[in-house]
DNA sequence: GTATTATCTTAACAACGTACAGATCAGATA
DNA sequence: TATCTGATCTGTACGTTGTTAAGATAATAC
């Protein structure tokens, strides 16, 4: 009845081959299921090899050890949310203030639609900063929020940071990082007339919170 | 030569008595010391028994489990922050921002001098969240920090708090706990001209950052 | 003095991360 | 085509972890 293929390389055997051919892949979408499951504490390199099909011993052929495949996990999660940065920033167009604070929305939004990965991010013991490509990842997203906050305060790229720019770079970051915290901590959700979830607490009140950032005082 | 006291019952003893006579307190102090030492994740119910003497089973008796111990350390840790809560409060005097910005001070320097507490503390899957008395421990300190607002606000104790007056706590509690986490999670480390340490960080950094905090509009 | 209860030990179990040796397969070389 | 080489995966095993069950010991109550 059915047309079968079988044998092609890249077909969908029932019978895994020996050779996996996208274990690594898999072994990382296997981890960020398993942390947005059952939380970053949650996570064992066993049952992501066992989601993967595979042996214990298997991973260690692509990671050095488990925190080297939450490594890969916080690699991906710094790209999407350097990206995130940069599309807000890009939504703000050409006015320092707005780019700041679609910024800031888009900060704590990507924290609210990656709650697990935004949480290992921000976990440094538990894995391998050491990571390949990691550390510049982190610099790049890093670096776009202090762009914003260069051109609110109207520094050119050249010119070095001020201390009340690091002050003010300080302020914005730990607003909104503590926002993102607290809210996936459900830190907020004893206050009452919050009903409606993460999205409407966002939503709600992040807009107004932006709004009382300080103006630049330059 | 020496004199010596046996038997008594509250004299240190050589060798330790079958009976431990002080075991729940010092797996406690064992428990802070080894998060102080080792970080959060660092922690295991055995290391802690084998500081405290004891065999791995003995713990059981005075905590449900591992997350229980957690757990009075939590509770512990949440008596001495509302403490530092209260007394930055109380130095404030009557002045409701400085009162506000005494607060917002004494946080963060309770994360900084108490840094694996504080990062316990805010990593609700580690410990037992039930713990008896932690709920409300956790909710004084925080109607601490809600009373000071209330007072930048001018609002009296039986009038509910309105939107706006949610929205500015959450902006002061994200600001000072995002400053907090950062900080503890070294993510300022990487920005130059702040060599010093982590006091030196926020002697030098927090009190600006504090006076960006927004006026009341009430 | 005896019984009860609290406290601790010993022993065991399953699950974990990881290391090691060997099996299997893919691709290059000849 | 045949063989070799390296990459990939399995099977097994070791030490560590949290937790439980059964028994030993000491403090307390009666």
């Amino acid at each position: 009845m059915n047309s079968v293929k079988i044998g092609t390389k890249k077909s969908r055997q029932k019978k895994r081959a020996y050779h996996h051919g996208d274990l690594k892949d898999q072994l990382v979408a296997a981890a960020e299921a398993i942390i947005l499951e059952r939380g970053v504490d949650g996570f064992t390199l066993r049952e992501a090899a066992r989601r993967a099909g595979v042996s214990p011993a298997a991973p260690a052929h692509h990671f050095r050890d488990a925190k080297g495949l939450l490594g890969e996990v916080a690699l991906r999660g710094f790209k999407a949310f350097g990206d995130a940065l940069a599309a807000g920033d890009a939504k703000g167009g050409t006015d320092p203030q707005k780019r700041l604070a679609e910024q800031g929305y888009a900060y704590v939004d990507f924290a609210m639609r990656n709650p697990a990965r935004f949480q290992l991010m921000f976990q440094h013991g538990k894995y391998d900063v050491e990571y390949p490509g990691l550390e510049q990842m982190g610099a790049r997203a890093f670096g776009i929020l202090e762009g914003a906050v260069r051109a609110a305060l109207g520094l050119r790229a050249a010119e070095p940071m001020t201390p009340d720019a690091y002050g003010y770079l300080m302020a914005v970051w730990s607003i909104v990082h503590g926002f993102s915290h607290l809210t996936l901590g459900g830190e907020f959700d004893k206050l009452p007339g919050l009903q409606g979830g993460r999205d409407a607490i966002v939503k709600t009140f992040l807009p107004p919170t932006l709004r009382r950032l300080p103006a630049p005082g330059r």
